[in-house]
DNA sequence: ATGAAAGCGCTAACAC
DNA sequence: GTGTTAGCGCTTTCAT
């Protein structure tokens, strides 16, 4: 059996509430006893039960994060630098991956909320959010993140994913090109605000919203490769084509410039192509990929620092955090004449 | 406050613990009584309070698994098989990232071991394992996986990676190249395993052992590519310069690559360069990459079964799992004539 | 088939 | 400063 805060108490002769108090760095202890509390946890190598802290105090030290793909490389960068974070502050990080699935979603939240997480941290994919409150009377704070639902007053992080739309097709503009498309995904904030960007910028740039130019297709996160090429073969057989695409995500933008490439055309010189995410190895591909990068590490660095707040003070104002992306140009919109970009970067 | 059990016992007037029995499925509850119990516990929606059950049970359906970095694709891939495949038992997963640094890992054990995870899953980055017991006298199983330490009997679940070595070896000797280098990695048994490998091929097929051809470094994991592209401009100012270079992981063969290209020469016709690991963007790369394949979903998967049979029976024979790699060849070795091998084939 | 009693390891609230 | 009492919500054991 495992040290207990019973067995110091009981070789010291003293009670476990002081022994309690020691651990939990309260200050009405006198610092003899301190010491002699100190120093038998570290002999005995004493490791608190958290289990039953949770029970007793009603909090766990833990943090639940519930995402659509683990592999995606967006939400690993993000699990990765809030579980770094996390761990600053001794908390624990309960992980789930929903598949894009709403019912498997609702699943996981349900297995993380019946481990008492302190915070739910949720990339959701679900369609409407009323489904939220359907899960008991829980009050565990939630922080949505990447994906919003404007009409919830919740808390959120995110990227302005409007200004990620705007700086990715100003990007093209600014190259001179005048027909540009988009490929987009569907049913989520960040496919809606980013294709409201793409609009906002041909609009101050004066240049026509043409319809055909646009196109969607579900689940664009699993085999977005695919999904980018066959949409991409779509775009090709415009007339007049498009000369530039602004693609939802890195996976998109890579499947699009395969078929570019298939079709016999160049790419930057007759499409260019700017993706989002900004893939680790975007350097490294066939072509270069220009992408908005959207910080990721950042991103997860607040979560965990918002999480930490709603954890302590759940009732705490909400929050609304943006964090701001980033441009990375690379030879799949400007071309060989630039320096490579390093990894990363 | 949630629902609890004892709310569901009062409003049918019988006791807790034979709602307890009801909830877990126990069969010495009369059929009446069970199915008013399921129909309170739906119409209250009640949700198991787990830190109270694994208090009391000693159980907590929770798996800890700590990898030295979730956004290395190999790692990802595996966290998110063992965790599809854990939800199908009910399992919550605990997730760590050590950042490939023993003492961050030694803390996120402890932290997971707090928490009370019935089985720790681990790739752990220490040096030696002995630490593994200084935790405490926790009998909480566990299950090494990708890393072993030989001379510790524990559970373990990788790859066979000495065939992996010999694999990707055989394959550059099968297409002719006799001066086959090899980048490898440093303190870990895949790395280890992997150069055993490489040099059974060469000796089998009657080839020298040259061991200016073997060049290792530190922390291959993090910044690979770069780490690569060093190693392998080391690589070709040999005279003769090697004709082929099988990579420890794909991240430096990425690396290799970019250096061989740099230095003017091509991919694979002056040298041949195959890796481990196999990418999701494997294809898509410049020169699209070969690479000894993991089949990483495969193995998330039965580390799931291990540990839930470990949870159940910790006192069970210990297990020995190896998967079987997979050649995935691509334009860095064999060139153009192929087709193009579909993504994560 | 059902339940009473005891307790998992800890903390909160209040005495002294 | 320190200790007492009373739980947290559940399971276990052993009566009946």
């Amino acid at each position: 059996m495992a040290v207990r805060l019973k067995d110091i108490a009981r070789d010291l002769g003293i009670s476990t509430v002081t022994v309690s108090k020691v651990l939990r760095g309260n200050s009405d202890v006198g610092d003899k006893t301190r010491a002699r509390v100190l120093k038998r946890m570290k002999e005995l190598n004493y490791q608190p039960n958290m289990l039953a802290r949770g029970l007793a105090s009603g909090k766990t030290y833990t943090v639940g994060l519930v995402v659509p793909d683990l592999v995606h490389p967006f939400f690993a960068e993000f699990a990765k630098s809030l579980s770094g974070e996390l761990r600053k502050t001794h908390r624990a990080l309960l992980l789930a991956s929903s598949e894009e699935d709403p019912v498997i979603e609702m699943q996981e939240i349900r297995t993380l909320l019946q481990r008492g997480v302190d915070v739910l941290i949720i990339a959701s994919c679900q369609a409407v959010l009323k489904n939220f409150y359907e899960l008991g009377d829980n009050r565990t704070p939630y922080l949505l993140f990447d994906r919003n639902f404007p009409h919830l007053a919740a808390n959120f992080i995110g990227n302005d994913d409007v200004v990620v739309g705007e700086m990715a097709t100003r990007h093209l503009i600014d190259l001179g090109r005048t027909r540009i498309a988009h490929i987009g995904a569907r049913y989520s904030s960040p496919a809606f605000d980013r294709l409201r960007g793409y609009r906002n910028a041909l609009a101050a740039a004066g240049l026509p919203a043409d319809e055909d130019l646009v196109v969607t297709r579900e689940r664009v996160e699993e085999a977005g490769d695919l999904v980018g090429n066959a949409m991409m073969r779509d775009l090709l057989k415009l007339k007049p084509r498009p000369d530039a695409v602004f693609c939802y995500n890195d996976t998109t933008a890579i499947g699009a410039i395969e078929a570019v490439l298939e079709a016999g055309l160049r790419v930057p010189e007759d499409v260019a192509i700017i993706g989002c995410g900004n893939l680790r190895y975007a350097a490294y591909l066939k072509v270069p990929l220009s992408a908005i990068d959207q910080n990721t590490t950042e991103l997860g660095k607040r979560a965990a620092q918002v999480a930490v707040e709603l954890a302590e003070k759940p009732q705490a104002e909400l929050k609304c955090i943006m964090i701001p992306p980033k441009l990375v140009a690379r030879e799949s919109t400007v071309g060989k004449r630039r320096k490579r970009t390093p990894l990363n970067a």
